[in-house]
DNA sequence: GCATTGTTCAACCAGATGGTTGACAAGACG
DNA sequence: CGTCTTGTCAACCATCTGGTTGAACAATGC
C-alpha cells in the first residue's frame, strides 16, 4: 500500500475519517474540534488525521498552539481521474455488448437466448 | 465498516483489486485467468474477487464450471457521487477564502491578516 | 462411476488497523 | 514561576487483512 491512490482510497474506507473530511469542507478545525462528534479519545482523533494527512487528503499550520486541519482539494482530482477512466471503459463496453446482442438477435432464429447467462 | 461506500473505498485501496478492475472493463474473466499474472495462489484471488462483490463492483454468473467474474459499472456512480459533492464544496470555499483576503489587501492595511483562524 | 477442471472453504500466520491509557512537549496565561 | 490547553508519542490490545496450504465441492467428460 505504498501509492498514494492506496493511501487516499484507505483513508476514505473509514466513515469516521469520511466525516471528518464532510465536516472540513465547511471550515478549518482543530484536533479538539473534529474529536468532539465523535466519542472516542483525541488520541484516536489524532491517529485519523495522521492517516489523511499521509494521503495528502489535508495539511496543518502552526498557530499558536492549535494545528489547524486543512482540506486539500487536488487529491480528489486523483481519485476522479481513476475512476472516470475506468468507468467510461466500462460503459463502452456495455455499449458494444448491447450491439452484438442486438445483431445476434436480428440475424439468426431466437433458439439461442439462454447463453449469456445472468448478464445485464 | 457496513455501509457500501465504506466497502467500495476499502476494496480499491488495494492495487491488485484496482488492477483487476482495469482489466475487467476490457473484458470479463474467470478468477483462473484473473489470477494469472499475479504472483500469488488462486485461492488469494477468489478472496479478493469475493471482496469486490461484496463492494457491488463485480458480479458472477455461471457458464458451466466456470465463474465469469463482470464489472458492474453503477457503483463507479457512488463514488463519483460522494467524492464531486465534498469537492465542489472545498472549491467552492476556496473561491470565497481567496474574495475575503482579496478585499483585505484591498480595504485597509497589510496589520491584521491574523484573524481569520478557524472562524466558519 | 470416476477423473478432471475450476472454484471455494477452513485453518492458520504475520502484519496492519483502530482503539485504549499514560507520559510528555510546546505555548498561553495566571 | 507554575499550570492549563492542545496535541503527539509510546506501549499495549483486539480485530481485520492478505497471504499460505490442504481439503472439499460443483459441473463436465470420459
Amino acid at each position: 500500500m505504498t501509492d498514494q491512490l492506496s493511501r487516499v482510497f484507505a483513508a476514505l474506507a473509514d466513515p469516521t475519517r469520511r466525516d471528518m473530511v464532510a465536516r472540513l469542507t465547511e471550515a478549518d478545525h482543530t484536533v479538539n474540534e473534529l474529536a468532539a462528534p465523535y466519542d472516542v479519545s483525541v488520541q484516536a482523533v489524532s491517529k485519523h488525521v495522521k492517516v489523511l494527512e499521509e494521503a495528502g487528503l489535508v495539511s496543518r499550520s502552526r498557530e499558536a498552539q492549535r494545528r489547524p486541519v486543512h482540506l486539500e482539494a487536488e487529491v480528489f482530482d486523483l481519485m476522479t481521474k481513476w475512476i472516470e477512466r475506468y468507468r467510461r471503459r466500462a460503459e463502452e463496453r456495455y455499449a458494444a455488448l448491447d450491439a452484438v446482442l442486438a445483431r445476434m438477435q436480428d440475424e439468426d432464429g431466437p433458439s439461442r437466448t439462454d447463453q449469456e447467462g445472468t448478464a445485464s
